[in-house]
DNA sequence: ATTATATTTGACTAATCAGTCAAAAACTAT
DNA sequence: ATAGTTTTTGACTGATTAGTCAAATATAAT
């Protein structure tokens, strides 16, 4: 019953998650989520809550669905660096995600994508540093 | 000639360190940094211009004293995360810093100070990942 | 068609933000 | 002491912030 949701929130926490990888959490405003996803501020609110529900829904289903992915890796760097020290939901989230991960060597998959958001290395150099 | 400052500038840079590395740079703002170092607005402002000022004196007087303490790196990764992609002068600090940097694996040193802010690694577990 | 429910709309708010600036204070040189 | 210079002071500003909410709208069930 009632009116149907005018979005598909998987769709919409994709278009959410670009916009945290591209200004960081605390660099994300509203209005920035607003413009990028179409949707106006109550919407978002009702949907999710708040801004850290907006991000927390976001790194969540980033790490369910692809969870080695270049987006889910920043979006994991952001909650570390800004919020998991201070918040206890993201910290457990991260958790779960360092025991499960996949890769090899966690702390040279993260160290890569920092200096990739970065903009310092080129493409070329992006897998070694000469040293 | 003239009123002497009331501080020393690479004292205040100390403080203003440990601030952007505890809240990082959008996550910090100017009254965090006026508690902490004591200071006024006005006399940070004219000792430093503005905030990315602070931040940018920050970063070369750490960079410049102790390449790779734990400070140093972790204000290098906010910038990279941050800034850096949209801030030219600091992505050349960072060049450089990268460069220069000492350690022979950067982008595992960089990948374990984001693990230890993030707070998910218990002290024992803080060099290496079983896996 | 009426009722009940869920979503959308966007103007609004209170708080916080980075940055400014004129006046006061503290110093040196003469 | 006076003039010249620099720093300090903190109230102030305009912009932006996350979040709210009553009204409007759209849907389904009866």
């Amino acid at each position: 019953m009632g009116r149907k949701k005018s979005f598909q929130q998987s769709e919409i926490l994709k278009i959410i998650s670009t916009v945290f990888v591209k200004y960081g959490f605390e660099g994300t405003s509203l209005d920035d989520l607003v413009k990028a996803t179409g949707l106006l501020r109550g919407s978002l609110y009702s949907a999710f809550g708040s801004k850290r529900g907006m991000f927390i829904d976001a790194l969540s289903e980033n790490i369910k669905q692809q969870k080695d992915s270049e987006i889910t890796i920043t979006l994991v760097i952001i909650a570390m660096m800004e919020l998991a020290a201070k918040d206890n939901t993201i910290r457990r989230l991260l958790k779960q995600w360092y025991k499960e991960s996949a890769s090899s060597n966690v702390k040279e998959l993260l160290g890569r994508a920092v200096l990739k958001q970065s903009g310092i290395l080129k493409e070329e150099e992006k897998n070694s540093h000469g040293k």
